[in-house]
DNA sequence: AATGAATGAGTCTTCATTCAT
DNA sequence: TATGAATGAAGACTCATTCAT
């Protein structure tokens, strides 16, 4: 008896819009560009959203849930801590600068639709885990207090994520192997270890 | 006189609308907004500036061009490349992180306006050179190509920024100090060098 | 059977957008509200109903045939002309001014939608008649023809309907029992008749 | 230098919605229409009035104002208060029967925008006063009080203006002399005065 | 028959820019 | 030159009605 919600319709509008978002920003993405991106009419996107702003909303949230569950996998494969931190950085990461538009989104927009400190943190403190656990035999890491390991930890998540969108965006030429090596690099020269 | 006086008025509205589009986004912003935050009236916006987009275009490269000489004056003031290299750390770098402003607006809405990898080149080079010089006599870098150090210069810069512009925008709390002392600190190791 | 509960639907709907009408009028009622209110799918309002038009029609025209036929009645109830008038002013008038909301469509919406005009002829025919057949053996009335009684009819009439329907919706007050006694008052006045 | 805002146009805008709003209501009046019946573009209607809202309440208050003011005007020209009264029943009570749209849209639409019980008791008790200074020496009236002449006074008000308003929407045929002679005769009746 | 997703014309309002004064 | 009213295309969103299931 009459039809149903139709998942792939709603999928459609999240993904047209998700580029859409990335390309031209929020603001100057209208309603009509989604329609016509879709071929759908005006009424169907508002039978699927109650807004454009909650399209929005719904991007980042499952954008973010996405990466997130990919991370925990990531780590949940991995037996030692030492094999984690080598995942993330070789598995995980690689993983997700494949979703440029995704990043794009995160790092300009996001802040106005979400409480994106919150996601950062979660993020944020796992990994510091991580490495406490491994250093905790090496002296190296020991002077640095939480507080400082984080706003390391921020400046290359923000660094190469924004790294890699403006090479997108514009004609930089930034190889993503080069981005994972120099990581790579600082992490085993500041822990003093081989990854 | 006279002269002297639409200099005012042109200066007045750059500023408002640098904080304008900083807080709110170069789209949320509209024309009346900045005349009600220059308190001018509409006609004049419009003999000072063609066009709303024109506007952002002169903040953003008025304002590149502002940072890039302060980066030369700090370069020059200083007599050999390593205490260059501090300086640049040390001076130049907290007095750019302290006009959030117009870092907003760089790393958000830029890209739509002018050229911002051209921008990025010329300053990457820079220091690349710098840093090449210094490191002639130390073999750690050496193993290391221009792309690769280019790479991780952007990944710094980048993240500084967006860290900082991060810290203001929500309620991350990111020191400044930290950020300059892990730079310094990555920098050190990498180099072998005392800055 | 199902007749049955079909009666009940459709007699559901028109309750709701009865109270929904008079309450926000037929215009800022949507049919997303009815459905709201009825608790029933859009699709059988319009197996009951053609159209948002046609359920307000149906809700004029059936409460005024209710009003009529209640009239009718009180009338026949009564055997004198005196007692008729009498039951019109104390029983019938009382029990319609509890129909609020019926009271607030047609004195709204309702031009737009039947022929009110030949409704209250009828009406107002039928208490002129009464009154004549009062009043053949009085001196009083007779200088007034047919529309000067018609007019103070209509008067009095809309004026005692609009009293209440203002005295709920805003916060004048304005007791029944005023209204009633008033027009009591008014009519032996002028008819030189004790009810 | 620029020009000045047109009272001209603000003017007939106020003009021709309020003959829109009267004759099909105000939810049932669009912008379009208004743009359409004045021959101005969309923005202007915009220059002059911030909402559609905003147009309403102005007619309304304006409306009131206009229609207060000429009851002052009528009672201030005459000495005695007998005079008083018979000058607002042959002179005021005609002049504003006139202005149909106005009592339409304050009798339908005004609810929502204004206080309309406010008003009236400002009325209200305008003319109650006058009559209990005229009945002081009269025992007729003595025995009423003041809420239930200002009841009375509510459905002859009420009354006379929807009779008036029902009689221009349909073809029912009222004429106004009857109605103001109806008023006439009925406050002769029960004040016992000859007016 | 019952259901509710699909549809698109229409709603109010905004806003960058122009231009009469 | 300075001013701010004038302009209308474009914006997000609504909603009565239809029709596939």
């Amino acid at each position: 008896m009459a039809r149903l919600k139709d998942e792939n319709k709603r999928a459609l509008i999240l993904e047209a819009s998700k580029t859409l978002f990335s390309k031209q920003g929020f603001f100057n993405t209208s309603i009509s560009d989604i329609v016509k991106a879709t071929n759908l009419p005006v009424g169907s996107i508002y039978t699927y959203f109650p807004s454009k702003d909650e399209i929005m909303k719904v991007i980042v949230e499952e954008g973010w849930k996405d990466l997130y569950d990919r991370l925990l996998q990531t780590v949940s494969s991995q037996e030692s801590d030492e094999s984690k931190l080598k995942a993330i950085i070789e598995k995980f990461l690689p993983e997700i600068l494949k979703d440029v538009d995704l990043i794009n989104i995160l790092l300009s927009e996001a802040i106005a639709f979400t409480k994106i400190e919150e996601k950062i943190e979660v993020l944020s403190t796992m990994i510091y885990e991580l490495i406490r656990s491994i250093s905790k035999s090496k002296p190296t890491i020991n002077g640095f207090n939480k507080r400082f390991i984080e706003t390391a930890l921020m400046v290359f998540f923000l660094g190469i994520l924004n790294a890699v969108r403006l090479s997108r965006a514009s004609s930089i030429d930034i190889k993503e192997a080069d981005i994972i090596k120099f990581l790579k690099i600082s992490i085993e020269n500041s822990m003093d270890i081989k990854i």
